[in-house]
DNA sequence: TATGAATGAGGTTTCATTCAT
DNA sequence: AATGAATGAAACCTCATTCAT
């Protein structure tokens, strides 16, 4: 019986993260709870037995997202040159960002909601970020200093609103900073 | 007679500003009316009196800079080389947007509210910083292409939040960015 | 499990109404949501809930005596002679609004919030009025011709104020307005 | 000089009269005191300056006719039979009210701001109608009792709407209030 | 455990009225 | 005397969040 309904609370932790996720998508992370419940199919009080605050549901809703983010950084290190893991890793972050509608605005928010969102985010990529930058330090290929946290910073804000503007490439903004940071 | 009254209309404007401009870098530029009425120990209905719409009272809290801003690119290119005008250029631009907390947050946030205030940057600033553009790739200093726009854009985000951020300069990153677009 | 919280909701939906129409009479179909809501005990988000536009609450408060003068219409027809039908009929409707204090009012009032109130009441009372005029001016009855619409109209303004106003008898002044109609 | 003043402020006070008038007829007796300041080009203090209260401003409309109608009963009943004297008089009343949109609806009103206007109006037509009536009675022409101020009433009732309403007509039900009124 | 009704703070906007100039 | 800027009390409506069922 226990196990019975585990079952249909998977089910609508499922449906609530792909309801949220299309939600964030339309109206932004700040989007209604009443929407999201209405999405999924449940009432109100579901979402917020599922996920206390909005935080936590931001976060699960882009947890496996950042997570595989996070496992790639190594994987490329292993493959290629320093510079160019780093480069490709910059990629799929931007990847992740720009296809997440809103979650780059969520990311700059100062709004104190948001601050595990923002935790979360940085334990997962700041290692990651920051063996990479050392790895290419090491190979000389970078002019100057730059800290991890600031680049994966800029290039979280360098995200913001690419979706909504067509005037506006993150990515070709992006790889311009990129450019920058290489020694000639 | 009529010219009496205006000073203290005037006067209140001014404070109204002064207010306003407290309560964006406080709050956003979404700061309840409410709020920057009292800033400004006004009642509700003069900020209205003033400025109709939020635009309005955006628009004019940063008017004065953003005019400034624009009429010194021209100055810088007559001074010195194509390429250093603009990159001082674009340093006049980021201390305006990383002293004016909360403007580049305003800039990004597609709230239809906020479009008169878009509009009214680009008229101004697009012009010069297309002008920039052309001589620097007139002088052959300039890698690949850019548009104004893009470019506005990009600078325009990386300084959101710079103020909010210890760990975060804006700065260092548009400077990257501005290297990245040099011709090695 | 559903019908459960339907209780609460009927009970509230019940209080509400009896709310609205006692502060219809003291404040007209104008009255604050605010004080509806305090009336009723209940908070304003309530309110909006079972009644999302005021048109919405004003039909509510009304529908259950509209809709039983409207089937007295064809049982006092088939009981009496037309013109003692017509009369009693009157009567009913008038009694209907002078009760309802504040209702006539509402009718009268030019506000496209109430259109729909208007609607509902013309759509319901319109064609039993015109059935009873019918059946009087084929007995002969009358001297001159009325529209139904006319006839409902000025009953109803009539009856603006009865309740108010001591020296004010509404009903005196219809059964004036019969006997104009009646042929000697 | 203070006689040069005062054709100043007479015919500010004219000028606001006229543009009160089309307010009151465009929107209501309660139309903004803004507003009505506008259409007559003066300030909002001037507006106050000559009426300090709404009351004022609505007495002073409509005074003129309001008095020209006192005045019409006693010649009528010089002129005519006691009766048709009466619906003269009473086609006057009509006139006067169906022409001046929104003045019925007003006088109908129970906001206090408003008993200095009826008070005039009944100050003012009460004793005419009065006398009206007993000649009528003294003839012998009427079916029942009616007071004066029920039928004024009656009336003013009757005629809220009819501008605002093509399908209703205030002459012709005040018509059948009349007829009923007669002995056969 | 799920539901969704209820709460009420929070933001917006509109005007009647006062009062400094 | 005239002006119109300023005030601030309402009123509206929208959710985030709680809690009875």
């Amino acid at each position: 019986m226990a196990g019975a309904k585990r079952a249909d609370a998977r089910r609508n932790e499922h449906v609530l993260l792909e309801a949220a996720a299309a939600a964030f998508v339309d109206a932004g992370v700040d989007a209604p709870v009443r929407d999201i419940a209405a999405r999924a199919g449940v009432g109100m009080g579901t979402v917020y037995r599922h996920f206390p605050t909005r935080a936590d549901l931001v976060i699960a809703v882009y947890r496996h997202q950042v997570d595989a983010c996070a496992a790639a950084g190594p994987a490329l290190l292993a493959q290629t040159t320093p510079f160019d893991a780093l480069a490709r890793w910059i990629d799929m972050f931007v990847d992740f960002l720009v296809t997440k509608h809103g979650l780059a605005a969520a990311m700059q928010s100062d709004n104190t909601r948001f601050e595990a969102l923002h935790t979360y985010f940085l334990d997962q990529l700041l290692p990651v970020a920051t063996e990479l930058l050392a790895a290419v330090a090491g190979a000389g290929d970078i002019t100057g200093d730059i800290e991890a946290y600031a680049l994966l910073r800029g290039i979280g804000n360098l995200c913001v609103g690419d979706d909504r503007d067509a005037g506006y490439d993150a990515r070709r903004l992006v790889s311009l900073l990129i450019a920058g940071l290489r020694k000639p």
